[in-house]
DNA sequence: GCCCAGGGGTTAG
DNA sequence: CTAACCCATGGG
């Protein structure tokens, strides 16, 4: 076990904000992260962690080397998001595995936080591999592409089982270079995202900020579209229906400036919060 | 039985 | 071009 020293970090907000599907709390937090069990407890400025993962990897990880009080003073434009910032404060996105986030943004698609865990789990437990008892690693490209698609039934993933399995071989076949879009800028690596099936610029938006670091992502779905509508309707009030998410996200990057990624996900905690 | 969920693909107008 | 509908599953 060792501790890491943090500041503006709070580790509920951070892994209960619904930006990861496989944490759970107990006493401690609990979550399977490059193949490794970690847990994580909080204690005032200090971060205990129980891993095999290092000390370098947690900290980038939870992003904690950001600037975060840079990033606040960028993004709070007005009294709702100095509220929220309060309200939050210590809320840090994420950097995820891409190939992980990527399946599971796929799998949210008219989907519930709960039932993306729980298929992700199944999917875990059936095609992972068991790194400690009762703990399976996120499937590898190479797994998932050799699964029949009757084996993924039991896993509950409806009509988002053969999204899937097909990214999976285009992944596994180096078909698609899912690596190399780190090295794209944000435009580039949402094009290419979205030629995926499944991927739409909301699911490319999820995966381009929580595992590229894009942090001019603003991903809008049904919950912020809801927020940005009470609160910023006005700007975009006329929009035809087909483009009004895309509008949205155009506006908020405007609005918010470059690091708008993080003001997406404190707006998403309080319409989660609010629900 | 209805509507909705961290949407996206397809079709009909 | 746009809106409407469909997708499979679970819960309110």
């Amino acid at each position: 076990m060792y501790r890491i020293d943090t500041n503006d970090f709070d580790l509920d907000y951070t892994l209960s904000c619904g930006q990861v599907f496989r944490w759970e709390k107990d006493d401690w937090w609990t979550g399977i992260v490059r193949g490794s069990v970690i847990r994580a407890k909080q204690n005032g400025n200090g971060l205990l962690i129980e891993s095999k993962l290092d000390k370098n990897f947690v900290q980038d990880y939870f992003r904690l080397d950001d600037d975060i009080e840079r990033i606040y003073s960028e993004i709070n434009k007005d009294k709702l998001m100095d509220s929220l910032i309060q309200k939050y404060r210590g809320l840090r996105l994420i950097r995820q595995d891409p190939w992980e986030c990527l399946v599971s943004y796929i799998c949210s698609s008219n989907n519930t936080i709960r039932n993306i865990k729980n298929s992700i789990k199944r999917m875990c437990g059936c095609f992972g591999e068991e790194i400690e008892r009762g703990y399976y690693s996120f499937p590898a490209p190479e797994a998932l592409a050799q699964v029949h698609i009757s084996d993924m039934a039991q896993c509950r993933l409806g009509f988002r089982a053969p999204r899937v399995l097909k990214v999976a071989s285009m992944v596994a076949n180096r078909e698609f270079d899912l690596y190399g879009i780190k090295d794209m800028s944000y435009r580039e690596g949402r094009r290419e995202l979205m030629k995926i099936e499944g991927v739409g610029g909301k699911i490319a938006d999820c995966v381009l900020l929580f595992a590229f670091g894009k942090l001019e992502s603003f991903p809008v779905d049904t919950h912020i579209e809801h927020i940005m509508d009470s609160f910023y309707g006005e700007h975009f009030k006329n929009v035809k229906k087909s483009k009004k998410r895309e509008e949205i996200a155009e506006f908020a990057r405007g609005y918010f400036g470059g690091y708008c990624g993080y003001a997406q996900e404190y707006l998403y905690m309080e319409d989660f919060e609010v629900k």
